[in-house]
DNA sequence: CTCACTCATGTGACGATGTCATATGGTCGA
DNA sequence: TCGACCATATGACATCGTCACATGAGTGAG
Protein backbone atom coordinates (compact mmCIF):
# COMPACT_ATOMS: atom_id res chain seq x y z
CA UNK A 1 0.00 0.00 0.00
CA UNK A 2 1.01 3.36 -0.17
CA UNK A 3 2.29 4.81 3.09
CA UNK A 4 1.22 7.75 4.89
CA UNK A 5 3.73 10.15 3.97
CA UNK A 6 3.35 9.34 0.40
CA UNK A 7 -0.14 9.41 0.97
CA UNK A 8 -0.22 13.18 2.21
CA UNK A 9 2.68 14.25 -0.02
CA UNK A 10 -0.26 12.90 -3.26
CA UNK A 11 -3.21 15.12 -0.97
CA UNK A 12 -0.83 18.24 -1.30
CA UNK A 13 0.28 17.94 -4.99
CA UNK A 14 -3.33 17.40 -5.38
CA UNK A 15 -4.37 20.75 -3.61
CA UNK A 16 -1.72 22.14 -5.22
CA UNK A 17 -2.89 21.36 -8.76
CA UNK A 18 -6.47 21.98 -7.84
CA UNK A 19 -5.77 25.70 -6.62
CA UNK A 20 -3.71 26.22 -9.67
CA UNK A 21 -6.44 25.17 -11.50
CA UNK A 22 -9.30 26.87 -10.31
CA UNK A 23 -6.87 29.89 -10.01
CA UNK A 24 -6.59 30.04 -13.48
CA UNK A 25 -10.11 29.67 -14.51
CA UNK A 26 -11.48 32.02 -12.80
CA UNK A 27 -8.99 33.79 -10.41
CA UNK A 28 -8.34 34.06 -7.08
CA UNK A 29 -11.74 35.07 -6.22
CA UNK A 30 -12.92 31.47 -7.60
CA UNK A 31 -10.71 29.83 -5.06
CA UNK A 32 -12.60 28.23 -2.81
CA UNK A 33 -10.64 26.55 0.06
CA UNK A 34 -13.98 23.69 -0.42
CA UNK A 35 -13.84 23.50 -4.18
CA UNK A 36 -9.95 23.22 -3.81
CA UNK A 37 -10.53 19.93 -1.68
CA UNK A 38 -13.33 18.84 -3.22
CA UNK A 39 -11.23 18.84 -6.85
CA UNK A 40 -8.37 17.19 -4.99
CA UNK A 41 -10.79 14.50 -3.70
CA UNK A 42 -10.33 15.03 -0.08
CA UNK A 43 -12.67 17.31 2.41
CA UNK A 44 -13.40 20.65 3.58
CA UNK A 45 -10.27 20.52 6.73
CA UNK A 46 -7.74 18.46 4.69
CA UNK A 47 -5.99 22.01 3.50
CA UNK A 48 -5.44 22.75 7.19
CA UNK A 49 -2.89 19.90 7.21
CA UNK A 50 -0.66 21.40 5.05
CA UNK A 51 -1.57 25.02 4.16
CA UNK A 52 -2.03 28.00 7.16
CA UNK A 53 -4.45 29.17 5.60
CA UNK A 54 -6.01 30.60 2.47
CA UNK A 55 -3.21 32.88 1.56
CA UNK A 56 -0.52 30.67 2.10
CA UNK A 57 -2.27 28.02 -0.49
CA UNK A 58 -2.10 30.95 -3.13
CA UNK A 59 1.17 31.56 -2.27
CA UNK A 60 2.37 28.44 -2.59
CA UNK A 61 0.64 28.09 -6.16
CA UNK A 62 2.76 31.51 -7.13
CA UNK A 63 5.79 29.88 -5.41
CA UNK A 64 5.30 27.26 -8.10
CA UNK A 65 4.78 29.14 -11.30
CA UNK A 66 8.23 31.24 -9.98
CA UNK A 67 9.78 28.00 -9.94
CA UNK A 68 8.89 27.00 -13.59
CA UNK A 69 9.42 30.50 -14.71
CA UNK A 70 13.07 30.28 -13.51
CA UNK A 71 13.67 26.82 -14.78
CA UNK A 72 11.83 28.25 -18.60
CA UNK A 73 14.59 31.05 -18.35
CA UNK A 74 17.68 28.84 -17.31
CA UNK A 75 16.29 26.56 -20.44
CA UNK A 76 16.66 29.16 -22.97
CA UNK A 77 19.82 27.99 -25.83
CA UNK A 78 21.94 30.17 -28.30
CA UNK A 79 23.62 33.70 -28.07
CA UNK A 80 23.15 36.10 -25.35
CA UNK A 81 20.76 38.34 -26.71
CA UNK A 82 18.80 34.96 -28.02
CA UNK A 83 18.56 34.04 -24.47
CA UNK A 84 17.88 37.32 -23.39
CA UNK A 85 14.68 37.98 -25.84
CA UNK A 86 13.64 34.08 -25.28
CA UNK A 87 13.71 34.65 -21.38
CA UNK A 88 11.15 37.47 -21.91
CA UNK A 89 9.11 36.01 -24.57
CA UNK A 90 8.43 33.22 -21.71
CA UNK A 91 7.39 36.02 -19.03
CA UNK A 92 5.05 37.19 -21.82
CA UNK A 93 3.67 33.50 -22.91
CA UNK A 94 3.30 33.30 -18.85
CA UNK A 95 0.90 36.24 -18.62
CA UNK A 96 -1.34 35.57 -21.53
CA UNK A 97 -1.54 31.73 -20.95
CA UNK A 98 -2.21 32.21 -17.06
CA UNK A 99 -3.63 35.81 -16.31
CA UNK A 100 -4.63 35.03 -13.10
CA UNK A 101 -1.30 33.00 -11.84
CA UNK A 102 0.79 35.98 -13.21
CA UNK A 103 -1.09 38.38 -11.26
CA UNK A 104 -0.69 36.41 -8.30
CA UNK A 105 3.01 35.90 -8.71
CA UNK A 106 3.55 39.55 -9.61
CA UNK A 107 0.96 40.61 -6.59
CA UNK A 108 1.38 41.97 -3.29
CA UNK A 109 2.84 38.90 -1.14
CA UNK A 110 0.52 38.16 2.02
CA UNK A 111 0.89 35.37 4.82
CA UNK A 112 2.90 33.83 6.39
CA UNK A 113 4.89 32.02 3.15
CA UNK A 114 5.82 35.94 1.65
CA UNK A 115 9.37 34.79 2.92
CA UNK A 116 9.23 31.57 0.93
CA UNK A 117 7.22 33.62 -2.08
CA UNK A 118 10.16 36.39 -1.93
CA UNK A 119 13.18 33.85 -2.20
CA UNK A 120 11.19 31.47 -5.23
CA UNK A 121 11.21 34.61 -6.97
CA UNK A 122 14.55 35.87 -6.47
CA UNK A 123 15.50 32.38 -7.34
CA UNK A 124 14.27 32.81 -11.18
CA UNK A 125 15.37 36.29 -11.32
CA UNK A 126 19.13 35.34 -10.59
CA UNK A 127 18.46 33.33 -13.61
CA UNK A 128 17.53 35.93 -15.68
CA UNK A 129 20.11 38.49 -14.57
CA UNK A 130 22.62 35.73 -15.49
CA UNK A 131 22.09 35.98 -19.10
CA UNK A 132 21.98 39.72 -18.50
CA UNK A 133 25.46 39.71 -16.87
CA UNK A 134 27.08 38.08 -20.34
CA UNK A 135 25.37 41.45 -22.37
CA UNK A 136 26.34 43.95 -20.36
CA UNK A 137 29.22 45.81 -18.49
CA UNK A 138 29.27 44.07 -14.54
CA UNK A 139 28.38 47.14 -13.32
CA UNK A 140 25.35 47.78 -14.99
CA UNK A 141 23.83 43.97 -14.74
CA UNK A 142 21.34 45.11 -11.64
CA UNK A 143 20.33 48.22 -13.37
CA UNK A 144 19.73 46.86 -16.93
CA UNK A 145 18.53 43.33 -15.73
CA UNK A 146 15.99 44.83 -13.19
CA UNK A 147 14.73 47.31 -15.70
CA UNK A 148 14.65 44.63 -18.55
CA UNK A 149 12.58 42.18 -16.20
CA UNK A 150 10.36 44.79 -14.26
CA UNK A 151 9.62 46.93 -17.03
CA UNK A 152 8.22 43.75 -19.08
CA UNK A 153 6.27 42.62 -16.62
CA UNK A 154 4.82 45.85 -16.45
CA UNK A 155 4.01 45.93 -20.26
CA UNK A 156 2.25 42.36 -19.31
CA UNK A 157 0.24 43.78 -17.01
CA UNK A 158 -0.99 46.74 -18.69
CA UNK A 159 -1.91 44.43 -21.63
CA UNK A 160 -3.61 41.98 -19.15
CA UNK A 161 -5.54 45.18 -17.77
CA UNK A 162 -6.90 45.60 -21.73
CA UNK A 163 -4.85 48.80 -22.14
CA UNK A 164 -3.26 47.57 -25.44
CA UNK A 165 -6.97 47.07 -26.72
CA UNK A 166 -8.74 50.13 -25.94
CA UNK A 167 -6.78 52.39 -28.34
CA UNK A 168 -5.13 54.39 -26.18
CA UNK A 169 -1.55 53.84 -26.78
CA UNK A 170 -2.32 52.42 -30.66
CA UNK A 171 0.64 49.97 -29.51
CA UNK A 172 1.20 46.76 -28.36
CA UNK A 173 2.86 45.01 -25.30
CA UNK A 174 4.80 42.95 -27.93
CA UNK A 175 6.30 46.15 -29.81
CA UNK A 176 6.83 47.79 -26.04
CA UNK A 177 9.09 44.87 -25.22
CA UNK A 178 10.67 44.69 -28.42
CA UNK A 179 11.50 48.46 -28.25
CA UNK A 180 12.49 47.78 -24.37
CA UNK A 181 15.03 45.34 -24.77
CA UNK A 182 16.11 46.76 -28.25
CA UNK A 183 16.97 50.15 -26.70
CA UNK A 184 18.46 48.77 -23.42
CA UNK A 185 20.39 45.86 -24.42
CA UNK A 186 21.43 45.94 -27.90
CA UNK A 187 21.99 49.71 -27.58
CA UNK A 188 23.86 49.83 -24.73
CA UNK A 189 25.90 46.39 -24.88
CA UNK A 190 28.42 47.83 -26.89
CA UNK A 191 28.81 51.39 -25.41
CA UNK A 192 27.99 50.19 -21.44
CA UNK A 193 27.22 53.81 -19.31
CA UNK A 194 28.52 53.61 -15.78
CA UNK A 195 26.92 55.20 -12.87
CA UNK A 196 29.22 58.47 -12.62
CA UNK B 1 -33.01 71.45 4.67
CA UNK B 2 -30.47 69.31 2.50
CA UNK B 3 -32.82 67.94 -1.20
CA UNK B 4 -32.80 64.24 -1.62
CA UNK B 5 -30.54 64.98 -4.41
CA UNK B 6 -27.96 66.24 -2.58
CA UNK B 7 -28.86 63.86 0.31
CA UNK B 8 -28.08 60.83 -1.62
CA UNK B 9 -24.67 62.64 -3.79
CA UNK B 10 -23.35 63.21 0.11
CA UNK B 11 -23.74 59.49 1.04
CA UNK B 12 -22.45 57.90 -2.25
CA UNK B 13 -19.55 60.63 -1.43
CA UNK B 14 -19.21 58.96 1.47
CA UNK B 15 -19.16 55.31 0.49
CA UNK B 16 -16.12 56.71 -1.94
CA UNK B 17 -14.31 57.80 0.46
CA UNK B 18 -15.10 55.52 3.36
CA UNK B 19 -13.95 52.67 0.91
CA UNK B 20 -10.95 54.45 -0.32
CA UNK B 21 -9.67 54.78 3.55
CA UNK B 22 -10.25 50.96 4.37
CA UNK B 23 -8.83 50.12 1.06
CA UNK B 24 -5.37 52.30 1.84
CA UNK B 25 -5.34 51.01 5.56
CA UNK B 26 -5.90 47.34 5.00
CA UNK B 27 -6.20 46.39 1.72
CA UNK B 28 -8.86 44.54 -0.30
CA UNK B 29 -9.77 42.31 1.59
CA UNK B 30 -10.37 44.86 4.58
CA UNK B 31 -13.05 46.52 2.51
CA UNK B 32 -15.80 44.95 3.84
CA UNK B 33 -19.47 47.01 2.81
CA UNK B 34 -20.65 46.76 6.32
CA UNK B 35 -17.62 48.26 7.11
CA UNK B 36 -17.95 50.83 4.66
CA UNK B 37 -21.30 52.15 5.51
CA UNK B 38 -20.75 51.87 9.11
CA UNK B 39 -18.21 54.67 8.45
CA UNK B 40 -20.13 56.75 6.30
CA UNK B 41 -22.98 56.55 8.43
CA UNK B 42 -25.74 54.37 7.29
CA UNK B 43 -26.76 50.96 6.80
CA UNK B 44 -25.80 47.66 5.17
CA UNK B 45 -27.90 47.67 2.37
CA UNK B 46 -27.06 51.26 1.59
CA UNK B 47 -24.15 50.46 -0.62
CA UNK B 48 -26.67 49.10 -3.24
CA UNK B 49 -28.45 51.80 -3.98
CA UNK B 50 -24.91 53.86 -5.58
CA UNK B 51 -23.07 50.58 -6.72
CA UNK B 52 -24.10 47.51 -8.27
CA UNK B 53 -21.88 45.39 -5.79
CA UNK B 54 -18.44 45.51 -4.13
CA UNK B 55 -16.58 45.26 -6.89
CA UNK B 56 -17.93 48.23 -8.48
CA UNK B 57 -17.62 50.19 -5.44
CA UNK B 58 -13.93 49.45 -5.54
CA UNK B 59 -13.64 49.99 -9.57
CA UNK B 60 -15.32 53.69 -9.01
CA UNK B 61 -12.82 54.10 -6.25
CA UNK B 62 -10.04 52.72 -8.69
CA UNK B 63 -11.59 55.43 -11.30
CA UNK B 64 -11.32 58.57 -9.03
CA UNK B 65 -7.90 57.73 -8.27
CA UNK B 66 -6.90 57.37 -12.06
CA UNK B 67 -8.68 60.74 -12.18
CA UNK B 68 -6.57 62.32 -9.60
CA UNK B 69 -3.55 60.81 -11.15
CA UNK B 70 -4.33 62.78 -14.02
CA UNK B 71 -4.89 65.85 -12.70
CA UNK B 72 -1.32 65.97 -11.26
CA UNK B 73 0.17 65.14 -14.15
CA UNK B 74 -0.77 67.67 -16.24
CA UNK B 75 -0.32 70.04 -13.29
CA UNK B 76 3.15 69.37 -13.86
CA UNK B 77 5.25 72.60 -15.02
CA UNK B 78 8.53 74.05 -16.53
CA UNK B 79 10.20 72.11 -19.70
CA UNK B 80 8.98 68.92 -21.34
CA UNK B 81 11.50 67.21 -19.60
CA UNK B 82 10.72 67.98 -16.32
CA UNK B 83 7.28 67.58 -17.09
CA UNK B 84 7.87 64.14 -17.88
CA UNK B 85 9.68 63.32 -14.84
CA UNK B 86 7.46 65.03 -12.67
CA UNK B 87 4.41 63.17 -14.07
CA UNK B 88 6.60 59.76 -13.46
CA UNK B 89 7.47 60.91 -10.09
CA UNK B 90 3.95 61.49 -9.31
CA UNK B 91 3.49 57.86 -10.22
CA UNK B 92 5.82 56.74 -7.86
CA UNK B 93 4.51 58.70 -5.23
CA UNK B 94 1.04 57.32 -5.62
CA UNK B 95 2.34 54.48 -5.40
CA UNK B 96 4.44 54.76 -2.07
CA UNK B 97 1.55 56.81 -0.45
CA UNK B 98 -1.37 54.35 -1.28
CA UNK B 99 0.35 51.05 -2.42
CA UNK B 100 -3.42 49.23 -2.40
CA UNK B 101 -4.84 52.05 -4.22
CA UNK B 102 -2.46 51.52 -6.34
CA UNK B 103 -2.58 48.21 -7.02
CA UNK B 104 -6.42 48.45 -7.60
CA UNK B 105 -6.04 50.79 -10.26
CA UNK B 106 -3.15 48.88 -12.32
CA UNK B 107 -5.15 45.80 -11.17
CA UNK B 108 -7.47 43.92 -13.23
CA UNK B 109 -10.40 45.34 -14.11
CA UNK B 110 -13.57 43.41 -12.82
CA UNK B 111 -17.29 44.08 -12.32
CA UNK B 112 -19.66 45.88 -14.49
CA UNK B 113 -17.61 49.06 -13.86
CA UNK B 114 -14.67 48.07 -16.10
CA UNK B 115 -15.47 50.32 -19.14
CA UNK B 116 -15.91 53.26 -16.69
CA UNK B 117 -12.68 52.41 -15.20
CA UNK B 118 -10.48 52.14 -18.47
CA UNK B 119 -12.37 55.03 -19.78
CA UNK B 120 -10.38 56.99 -16.54
CA UNK B 121 -7.13 55.52 -17.10
CA UNK B 122 -7.24 56.40 -20.60
CA UNK B 123 -8.06 59.57 -20.04
CA UNK B 124 -5.12 59.68 -17.53
CA UNK B 125 -2.97 58.16 -19.81
CA UNK B 126 -3.54 60.95 -22.72
CA UNK B 127 -2.00 63.60 -20.17
CA UNK B 128 0.69 61.48 -19.94
CA UNK B 129 1.07 61.22 -23.83
CA UNK B 130 0.55 64.97 -24.11
CA UNK B 131 3.48 65.51 -22.53
CA UNK B 132 5.48 63.21 -24.31
CA UNK B 133 4.16 64.11 -27.89
CA UNK B 134 6.38 67.28 -27.28
CA UNK B 135 9.77 65.15 -26.37
CA UNK B 136 9.83 62.91 -29.32
CA UNK B 137 9.15 62.32 -32.66
CA UNK B 138 5.23 61.77 -33.37
CA UNK B 139 5.52 58.79 -34.69
CA UNK B 140 7.12 57.50 -31.80
CA UNK B 141 5.14 59.17 -28.66
CA UNK B 142 2.93 55.96 -28.37
CA UNK B 143 5.72 53.29 -28.74
CA UNK B 144 8.09 55.77 -25.83
CA UNK B 145 4.97 56.97 -24.16
CA UNK B 146 3.28 53.69 -23.53
CA UNK B 147 7.32 52.33 -22.72
CA UNK B 148 7.75 54.98 -20.28
CA UNK B 149 4.47 54.39 -18.32
CA UNK B 150 3.80 51.07 -18.29
CA UNK B 151 7.80 50.33 -17.64
CA UNK B 152 7.45 52.55 -14.55
CA UNK B 153 4.30 50.98 -13.27
CA UNK B 154 6.36 47.44 -13.29
CA UNK B 155 8.88 49.39 -11.31
CA UNK B 156 6.66 50.16 -8.94
CA UNK B 157 5.20 47.05 -8.89
CA UNK B 158 7.80 45.25 -8.09
CA UNK B 159 8.91 47.70 -5.11
CA UNK B 160 5.50 47.35 -3.63
CA UNK B 161 5.86 43.30 -3.94
CA UNK B 162 9.90 43.91 -2.30
CA UNK B 163 11.93 43.27 -4.61
CA UNK B 164 13.99 45.91 -4.42
CA UNK B 165 14.24 44.97 -0.68
CA UNK B 166 15.61 41.38 -0.72
CA UNK B 167 19.10 42.00 -2.12
CA UNK B 168 18.28 40.42 -5.65
CA UNK B 169 18.49 43.36 -7.86
CA UNK B 170 20.65 45.64 -5.92
CA UNK B 171 19.46 48.76 -6.87
CA UNK B 172 16.34 50.88 -6.35
CA UNK B 173 12.91 51.73 -8.17
CA UNK B 174 13.96 55.84 -8.11
CA UNK B 175 17.46 54.38 -9.85
CA UNK B 176 15.07 52.43 -12.66
CA UNK B 177 12.97 55.19 -13.23
CA UNK B 178 15.85 57.77 -13.76
CA UNK B 179 17.45 55.28 -15.86
CA UNK B 180 14.88 54.18 -17.82
CA UNK B 181 13.56 58.16 -18.27
CA UNK B 182 17.30 58.98 -19.51
CA UNK B 183 17.92 55.88 -22.08
CA UNK B 184 14.10 56.42 -23.67
CA UNK B 185 13.67 60.16 -23.63
CA UNK B 186 16.58 61.62 -23.44
CA UNK B 187 18.86 59.49 -25.83
CA UNK B 188 16.20 59.47 -28.26
CA UNK B 189 14.64 62.87 -27.99
CA UNK B 190 17.45 64.30 -30.50
CA UNK B 191 18.05 61.38 -32.57
CA UNK B 192 14.35 60.04 -32.98
CA UNK B 193 14.11 55.84 -34.33
CA UNK B 194 11.23 55.15 -36.24
CA UNK B 195 10.14 51.71 -37.30
CA UNK B 196 11.07 50.82 -40.67
C1' DC C 1 2.01 -10.32 16.75
C1' DT C 2 -0.20 -6.83 19.45
C1' DC C 3 -1.26 -2.60 21.18
C1' DA C 4 -0.93 2.10 22.13
C1' DC C 5 0.45 6.13 19.61
C1' DT C 6 0.56 9.55 15.97
C1' DC C 7 -1.09 12.19 12.49
C1' DA C 8 -3.74 13.02 8.30
C1' DT C 9 -8.37 13.40 7.39
C1' DG C 10 -13.56 13.84 8.09
C1' DT C 11 -17.32 16.35 10.33
C1' DG C 12 -19.96 19.73 12.82
C1' DA C 13 -20.18 24.36 14.09
C1' DC C 14 -19.51 29.46 14.28
C1' DG C 15 -18.72 34.14 12.86
C1' DA C 16 -18.21 37.09 8.95
C1' DT C 17 -19.58 38.57 4.53
C1' DG C 18 -22.05 39.62 -0.04
C1' DT C 19 -26.45 39.97 -1.64
C1' DC C 20 -31.41 40.25 -2.08
C1' DA C 21 -36.50 40.91 -0.70
C1' DT C 22 -39.20 43.63 1.76
C1' DA C 23 -40.60 47.40 4.84
C1' DT C 24 -40.39 52.33 5.87
C1' DG C 25 -40.10 57.05 5.97
C1' DG C 26 -39.11 61.31 4.07
C1' DT C 27 -39.24 64.20 -0.30
C1' DC C 28 -41.17 66.00 -4.54
C1' DG C 29 -44.64 66.92 -8.06
C1' DA C 30 -49.65 67.74 -8.99
C1' DT D 1 -52.76 68.09 0.77
C1' DC D 2 -52.02 63.66 -1.15
C1' DG D 3 -50.07 59.92 -3.65
C1' DA D 4 -45.99 58.24 -5.97
C1' DC D 5 -41.09 57.66 -5.83
C1' DC D 6 -36.77 56.64 -4.07
C1' DA D 7 -33.09 56.31 -0.74
C1' DT D 8 -32.43 53.85 3.20
C1' DA D 9 -33.12 50.31 7.05
C1' DT D 10 -33.89 45.64 8.38
C1' DG D 11 -34.33 40.69 8.20
C1' DA D 12 -32.90 36.70 5.94
C1' DC D 13 -30.11 33.36 3.27
C1' DA D 14 -26.19 31.14 1.04
C1' DT D 15 -21.35 30.90 0.98
C1' DC D 16 -16.90 30.95 2.85
C1' DG D 17 -12.73 30.72 6.02
C1' DT D 18 -11.58 28.71 10.12
C1' DC D 19 -11.39 25.93 14.23
C1' DA D 20 -12.47 22.09 17.73
C1' DC D 21 -13.19 17.60 17.98
C1' DA D 22 -13.90 12.81 16.36
C1' DT D 23 -12.06 8.92 13.70
C1' DG D 24 -9.49 5.66 11.54
C1' DA D 25 -5.53 3.82 9.38
C1' DG D 26 -0.50 3.44 9.30
C1' DT D 27 3.63 2.82 12.61
C1' DG D 28 6.95 1.51 15.82
C1' DA D 29 8.08 -0.58 20.44
C1' DG D 30 7.55 -4.47 23.26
Amino acid sequence: MVSRAESAAATRRALLDSAAELLDEGGPEAVTLRDVAARAGVSRGAPYGHFADKESLLAAVAAEGWERLGDEIAAQQGSPSDRLRGALAVLVTIGRRCPHRYRQMFGAPAGEETGMLINASCRAQEKFLAIVSELVDERDVHRYGGLLFTGVSGIIAAELSGYFATGTWHTSADELVDTLVTTIADGRAQRPVHPR
